[in-house]
RNA sequence: GGUCCGGUGGCAGAAUGGUGAUGUAGCGGACUGCAAAUCCGCGUAUGUGGGUUCGAUUCCCGCCCGGACCUCCA
């Protein structure tokens, strides 16, 4: 019964920051889908807030990829900043050192929670002397001026300044609540380049020894590497302003005849029960604070629940609805011999094809369960491949239940349970019971069948 | 102050101008020695006040509440 022939793709549709609408995903070139994200900044661990932006990526890419026949995914590295030379130097460890172990842990952190690789990672300080030719055509342009070792992009020369993030550049002006710099010619003008100390990390150029700015890494890389226009440009919402004004001022007045970013993707932040993620708090978590306390698929599964685009409330409470859920659909799995090879499910990818809509797309995979759990094989092999869409459910059903065990403890598990149907044979329930309560006590939940008697870790 | 987003059952979370998915929790039943798992059944929701409409949860306006952004946070 479910939908095994081949059908055609349902069409993509996208929510575009830049429209404000949900539109439909018109591709610069079907042959070549090209998607750039920005990425961490490496001074610490990703915390579930990053992990939220790139999740919604993954899904996105892995959306991308079965409706295309080729997808470029970059994600960069933000590996100059001050937040790093400021940790750095807390940490009194060199600045290398800091942004390579971090990125190593940031690639573990992915890994674990089943997140896909991007095609290429580029590192912004391998890609100075892009930046750097960037902003001497911006200032060849006259869009960018030097001013006492600064170089600064000057808003009021890109009339459209403002229009991606629905801002007037004016109004910003207003509610400001930064100091302006003395070497400012506008307020809203923001750096390209700035000097370095001898003690900041700094490289050689035409307005002197100095570091890039924020913005003007996404630009470089995603030009580099995804040329003048590309199909989506993907982040947090928090993003949104100033970074990916400034990133598409940028880049359109270097390259005027350019589109840049086709596709704005945003997803909206996540709070830790009912507030702001924050260090002052005291609940601010990380991806490896999670991982301690369940598995990494549970998750993905619960920031999948919640569309990319609404706020997603992360409690411990959901956290464990989320791998009830994965209990549930593994024990579908299970229920089946054999999971047949099954193209992704018409159900599962109208939802997602839907601006993603991985809510929907997981009710579908319940629908997809109960089926299976009634003895369906098509269902559960459509079941497993929607899970793989979304990342999920490519475990082995076995390994979900049982977790990490060693054979002795298994053994020992085993034992226990062959002295408690002997004593059951014997109705002998009173010793059974005890040795079922023994193994409850460590954890092991017993499930009797008519074939014998089945064990899990609760 | 400016701009924007949202308020759906106990909880999570979709959708929609015409009888509101999916899950979880709860209740009842089947199965079980008892459980667990599974199966069957049941109930409960559109913040508030107006407007448009034959009909509004959906569109419009006010109000209340929550959230985001407003120059380097995913």
């Amino acid at each position: 019964m479910p939908h095994v022939s081949p059908s055609p793709a349902p069409a993509l549709f996208l929510h575009d920051s830049q429209r404000r609408a949900t539109v439909p995903f018109q591709p610069l070139d079907p042959a070549h889908i090209k998607v750039y994200y920005c990425g961490p900044t490496v001074y610490d661990l990703a915390h579930i807030g990053n992990l939220r932006a790139m999740l919604t990526a993954d899904v996105l890419v892995r959306l991308l990829r079965t409706l295309y026949p080729r997808v470029t995914f970059v994600r960069n590295i933000t590996d100059v900043d001050d937040k790093i030379t400021a940790r750095a130097r807390a940490n009194g460890e060199d600045i290398g050192a800091l942004t390579q172990r971090t990125t190593a842990e940031f690639h573990q952190d992915l890994a674990s929670l089943g997140v896909l690789p991007p095609d290429i990672e580029p590192r912004a300080t391998h890609n100075i002397g892009e930046m750097q030719a960037m902003i001497a055509r911006l200032i060849e342009n006259g869009h960018a001026y030097a001013a006492q070792g600064h170089v600064l992009f000057s808003v009021g020369s890109f009339p459209s300044y403002g229009a991606l993030s629905g801002r007037n550049p004016d109004e910003l002006e207003a509610g400001a609540r930064v100091e302006v710099a003395p070497y400012k010619k506008a307020p809203g003008d923001f750096v390209l380049w700035k000097p370095s100390d001898a003690d900041q990390p700094g490289w050689d150029s035409p307005w002197g020894r100095g570091r890039p700015g924020w913005h003007i890494e996404c630009s470089a890389m995603s030009h580099r590497y995804l040329g003048d226009s590309f199909d989506i440009h993907g982040g947090g919402s928090d993003l949104l302003f100033p970074h990916h004004e400034n990133e598409r001022a940028q880049s359109l007045c270097c390259f005027p005849h350019s589109q840049f970013a086709n596709y704005w993707v945003h997803n909206a932040m996540l709070l830790v029960d009912g507030e702001k993620m924050s260090k002052s708090l005291g609940n601010f978590l990380t991806i490896r604070d999670v991982l301690a306390q369940a598995p990494a698929e549970a998750l993905r599964l619960l920031l999948l629940g919640t569309h990319y685009r609404s706020t997603l409330n992360y409690t411990q409470a959901g956290l464990n609805e989320a791998r009830k859920t994965l209990d549930r659909f593994y024990r579908a799995l299970s229920s089946v011999p054999d999971v047949p090879a099954t193209p992704v499910p018409q159900t599962v990818l109208a939802a997602l094809a839907e601006d993603l809509n991985t809510p929907r797309a997981i009710a579908e995979l319940h629908v997809l369960a109960n089926q299976a759990m009634g003895g369906d094989r098509e269902a559960a092999g459509a079941l497993k491949a929607g899970g793989a869409l979304m990342g999920l459910l490519q475990g082995d059903p076995a390994q979900w239940f049982r977790g990490e065990s060693s054979a002795e403890e298994d053994a020992a598990i085993e034992n226990l349970i062959t002295e408690r149907l002997a004593a059951k044979k014997a109705r002998d329930f009173t010793r059974a019971d005890a040795l079922r309560d023994q193994l409850q006590a460590q954890g092991i939940v017993l499930e009797d069948t008519k074939d014998g008697t089945n064990w899990r870790r609760a």
